[in-house]
DNA sequence: ATAATAACGAGA
DNA sequence: CTCGTTATTATC
């Protein structure tokens, strides 16, 4: 029933006029008097016989064409369980607005097949009932991978074998892929060998400064192709997609692939979605709108740079592109790949608990491939020359910047955007403030204030810094405004792009130029960046996020990883203090070894992904009244409440991972029982936010 | 939203 | 105990 209320959320029996009998199959949308009203609706199942005495008819078939696969039925009702929402609002996200034109050009010909047969229920021509799914269906707690359960089931955990144990082993006559870059990574040829032969494969691939990411994924998905099955990647943007589009053209050729996104149009997208659903193409790309793509014999599943916040869907249930994916690949034994430049704690998690086997190169192929990196202070002593003054550089950046144009290379200063929430951190040694209590962030209500909690409330009257004893706080917010001008000021004649929001380039040129760009908008040059400068990263570093360490290593190793191999001329300066561990993690590109303090850190401390995490945000009553009706399990933590925007507040709901699908249906169910009482004020429901404060 | 169903209370 | 009214809850 393609309503959001939660305590509609389960299937409904209606028995098939004869007219409708030969249209009504699995997967169709159709439309059914409920309550009095004409709804649309799914169709889940056929069914010989229901439990429910009286029935009504289904009014129509919207479409014949049954755009709900089985597979992402299945999928759709594990991503609402895991996130606490409801199964329509998730196929709202998994199945796009049907758009008729487009659907009249692409069903023409093929009929869309369902490799699992569709249950065999012959059509009789005759009335017959659909019936509610069996239970089966739901699926069993903590398999989502992401729980960090291992697999129940007894296959090898991360399933990428080692590079002799499967040496000719492969069923016959398939054809290999060559692994091309792939071979800079100890395990790449047999991952990619994996994928070929059909196996879950399952890699967390930290991928090298320089890398043509988007070849690699080609790679993956040719190696899957020629195996017989098919593969979804989800990039976070559209400049990443038209760099994957353009690589996988070049290895599988045209006309093999679709790419499914929002920004595509409602038609192209629907067209896209189509023709992945009738079986046109195996290979579907796409932003986080392809995460549900049904793809026919699935083998693969990957997403490129997984920390990218663009990857969280903004509409309820919240689910996170990841997350999908892997329990898509959970589900239904497929491979998956998890890769970026840098890793995130959630990646990690993967690792450590055996759930996904890391990709990584030898250290010695790390250092032949890093650029130069060097941090320089962050109170910047500044340069003796007046245009390094000028633009408020420090000298180490400022020199190397012009050593580069002197080279004729092109240099990218990565400047962040504004727009940070300020938080308090420790004066001396400004390791962010937290709660003594509950390890929830510390803020200044004022500005003469004492510091409080925001998660628990409790006011820290004596705060001491665990790290270095200091007892003075300050806010943490940066005033620095630099632009384009006073960069290009620094160095006279100079060619300045700029590449941000407005608009985003996606390559440059390689000789001498500045290239100022913001995180995630950084253009690839041609042969590499001589020089990159990482400016700002105060302000990243002391955002008042869970994520801020790792968010900034993500975007600094993003940037860094476009620069040229030191052998070849390419530095990297951040101006930031070279002891801070994720400034420690870039000189080194060991993103692994970050991931896994940030990680160790997580569980000391009791954050996601170490514990599961779930906010409820509304009206205070409203949020009171859900929590008091919630049966959550016996060692569920409520913390808060804390106030949010729009005078709503907000509280946390924390359990260990264990009993993450309990804590999720608990919050579900206490949701249906609001929404049965039509309850007016909205509370709204978030398993895993991004951000926590 | 609306209809059924349960709960309740007053009057016989 | 019954009827009429009102809260509750299910909606195929």
């Amino acid at each position: 029933m393609d309503v959001p209320l939660p305590h509609l959320d389960r299937p409904f029996d209606y028995l098939v006029p004869e007219a409708l009998d030969a249209d009504a199959r699995p997967g169709v949308r159709v439309k059914v008097r409920f309550a009095g009203q004409l709804v649309d609706g799914w169709l889940l199942e056929r069914a010989e016989s229901s439990e429910h005495p009286k029935l009504a008819y289904l009014e129509k078939v919207v479409s014949p064409v049954p755009v709900l696969s089985p597979e992402v039925a299945r999928l759709a009702r594990a991503v609402a369980d895991r996130y606490a929402g409801s199964l329509a609002d998730v196929l709202r996200l998994a199945v796009p607005p049907r758009h008729a034109r487009a659907e009249k050009a692409v069903t023409t010909d093929t009929p869309p097949t369902d490799e699992p047969a569709p249950d065999g229920t012959e059509p009789d021509g005759s009335p017959t009932d659909g019936t509610a799914p069996a239970d089966g269906t739901a699926p069993a707690d903590g398999t989502a991978p992401a729980d960090g359960t291992a697999p129940a089931d007894g296959t090898a955990p991360g399933g990428v074998p080692s590079e002799a144990a499967d040496a000719g082993a492969r069923p016959g006559g398939r054809a290999e892929v060559d692994p091309r870059g792939w071979r800079d990574y100890p395990a790449g040829p047999a991952l990619l060998r994996a994928l070929t032969d059909g196996r879950p494969a399952r890699a967390v691939w930290s991928a090298l400064p320089g890398e043509d990411w988007a070849d690699r994924y080609a790679d993956a998905v040719a190696a899957t192709v020629a195996g017989g099955r098919g593969a979804v990647v989800v990039v976070a943007d559209a400049r990443d997609l038209d760099r994957l589009d353009a690589a996988l053209t070049a290895v599988l050729g045209a006309g093999r692939h679709v790419r499914l996104a929002a920004a595509d149009g409602p038609a192209r997208r629907y067209r896209a979605f189509l023709t992945a659903r009738t079986g046109g193409v195996d290979v579907v790309i796409g932003t986080r709108a392809a995460m549900f793509a049904p793809v026919r014999r699935l083998g693969l599943v990957a997403i490129w740079d997984d920390g990218d916040d663009l990857h969280a869907e903004p509409r309820a249930p919240y689910p996170h592109a990841r997350d999908v994916l892997l329990t898509r690949a959970q589900l239904g034994d497929i491979a998956a790949v998890v890769g970026g430049y840098a890793r995130t704690a959630e990646a990690q998690l993967l690792v450590e608990t055996g759930w996904a086997r890391e990709v990584v190169a030898d250290r010695a192929v790390v250092r032949a491939r890093t650029p130069a990196l060097a941090p320089t202070g962050d109170d910047p002593q500044l340069a003796r020359d007046p245009g390094a003054a000028s633009a408020r550089l420090p000298s180490l950046a400022w020199t190397t910047a012009r050593d580069a144009l002197r080279a004729d290379l092109p240099v990218l200063v990565q400047v962040p955007r504004r727009g940070y929430v300020p938080s308090v951190a420790c004066a001396d040694c400004r390791a962010p403030a937290r709660c003594p209590h509950c390890a929830g962030p510390l803020a200044l209500p004022s500005a003469q204030g004492t510091p409080a909690c925001r998660w628990c409330g409790r006011v820290a009257a004596a705060y001491a810094c665990p790290e270095c004893g200091g007892r003075r706080l300050r806010a943490s917010v940066t005033g620095a405004r630099r632009t384009a001008e006073e960069l290009g000021r620094a160095f006279p004649g100079v060619p300045v792009r700029t590449s941000g929001r407005e608009e985003v380039l996606a390559t440059v040129p390689g000789g001498a130029g500045l290239v100022i760009a913001t995180p995630g908008a950084e253009p690839v040059a041609e042969g590499g960046y001589g020089a990159v400068l990482l400016l700002d990263s105060w302000a990243l570093l002391t955002r008042a996020d869970l994520r801020a360490g790792e968010e900034a290593l993500r975007r600094w190793m993003a940037a860094a990883a476009l620069a040229r191999p030191g052998t070849a001329g390419g530095r990297v300066v951040v101006v930031a203090d070279g002891a801070l561990a994720p400034v420690q993690a870039l000189l080194r590109w060991d993103s692994a070894w970050f991931a896994a303090r940030e990680l160790a850190e997580r569980r000391e401390l009791g954050f996601p992904p170490a514990v599961r995490m779930a906010s409820v945000t509304g009206a205070a009553e409203a949020v009171a009244d859900l929590l008091a009706g919630a049966r959550l399990p016996g060692d569920a933590e409520v913390l808060g409440p804390v106030p949010a925007d729009e005078g709503r507040e907000r509280m946390l709901v924390r359990v260990p991972r264990s009993r993450a699908a309990a804590m999720a249906e608990a919050l579900h169910a206490a949701a249906g029982q609001r929404s049965a009482r039509k309850a007016a004020d909205p509370v709204r429901l978030q398993v895993d936010p991004l951000t926590l404060f």
